[in-house]
DNA sequence: TGTTATGTTGCCAT
DNA sequence: TATGGCAACATAAC
């Protein structure tokens, strides 16, 4: 569910409805540790009677910016939500922890599997988190010469190499699928010995494919939704993602996609198109260089 | 009914 | 330091 775009998603659709609104109250439900080491009188000490001033995302982490310059940094893990309701709405399964805004508006953090955390962080945990984060890959300043010293000298394979968060901030497991089978790029290969050429394609597909899930409100396998509800319909776009359980056809060559285990992440591949073996060093342009179009991701459903 | 997989990260061992 | 494996948890699907 939650990488980027997903994250990002959630976060346009929390803004508008908790900027400049003051927390009046917080209530702990099912899962205590939700909020790490704080008990529900020490977080509410620290964030009643606040105000909401922004709302952002660093790589999969949202923050709540509040008006004493610390933060209520949010991770949703695997199936973490964030939910606004009228006050007066039964909860919803799973909730954990509510902030009852000033406008009769709850702020609500629900979460099936229990790994996401909502903490009270000072100014100083945001500057950390953000330096042990990679770049943001859709930043303007990330470019294939960034993502190039990023994985110079790497020696392990290219998947975990780009599932690891301080290498890039914010790719998970459908992204890196998605992006290596644009780029034509076996998930084994490794992440050092690319050629600046594969590097390139690599960079192009990343950003695609982010921007893409970031244009259709993010991939709904299962439980994602935004603030209001909505489900993101990025899903029906995946090229590879979730095609390889059941050997539907590669859009590019019809073959049909396969799932291996990758770093122990399913990991989903034409084997045609992405090919183990890196390519032999030609002068010049080939076939190799191609990129997989990024249009034609959708197969036309049979009638 | 038991086994396995699931979008993430941090901890531990090598 | 870099890399790989697994646990944290609940549920659905096979």
């Amino acid at each position: 569910m939650p990488e980027l775009p997903e994250v990002e998603t959630v976060r346009r659709s929390v803004e508008p409805l908790v900027l400049g609104r003051t927390i009046v109250a917080v209530r702990l439900e099912q899962f205590f540790r939700v909020i790490g080491d704080d008990t529900v009188s020490t977080l509410s000490a620290k964030v009643v009677n606040r105000s909401i001033v922004a709302v952002s995302r660093r790589g999969k982490y949202l923050y709540l910016l509040l008006d004493d310059g610390t933060a209520i940094q949010i991770h949703l893990r695997m199936t973490g939500r964030l939910v606004l309701t009228p006050r007066e709405e039964p909860p919803v399964r799973f909730q954990h922890l509510t902030f009852e805004l000033d406008n009769g508006t709850d702020l609500r953090f629900a979460d099936q599997r229990k790994f996401g955390r909502v903490l009270h962080v000072p100014a100083v945990a945001m500057q950390e988190l953000h330096e042990r984060l990679g770049p943001e890959p859709l930043a303007q300043s990330f470019s294939a010469n960034r993502l190039a010293k990023r994985l110079e000298r790497r020696m392990g394979r290219l998947k975990p190499v780009l599932l690891d968060q301080s290498v890039i901030g914010g790719l998970g497991n459908i992204y890196v699928d998605e992006a290596l089978f644009v780029a034509r790029l076996h998930p084994c290969r490794i992440a050092g010995e690319l050629t600046p050429r594969e590097i390139q394609r690599l960079h192009r597909a990343i950003r695609h494919v982010l921007r893409q899930g970031l244009a259709n409100n993010g991939t709904t396998v299962s439980t994602f939704q935004d603030a209001t509800g909505a489900e993101g319909t990025n899903a029906q776009h995946l090229r590879v993602y979730g095609r390889g359980t059941i050997g539907l056809p590669c859009v590019r060559c019809g073959r049909p996609i396969s799932r291996i285990v990758v770093g122990g992440r399913g990991t989903h591949i034409c084997l045609r198109c992405q090919p183990e073996a890196p390519p032999v060093e030609l002068i010049g342009a080939s076939p190799q260089d191609e990129m997989i179009p990024f249009a034609p991701a959708v197969l036309k459903k049979s009638p």
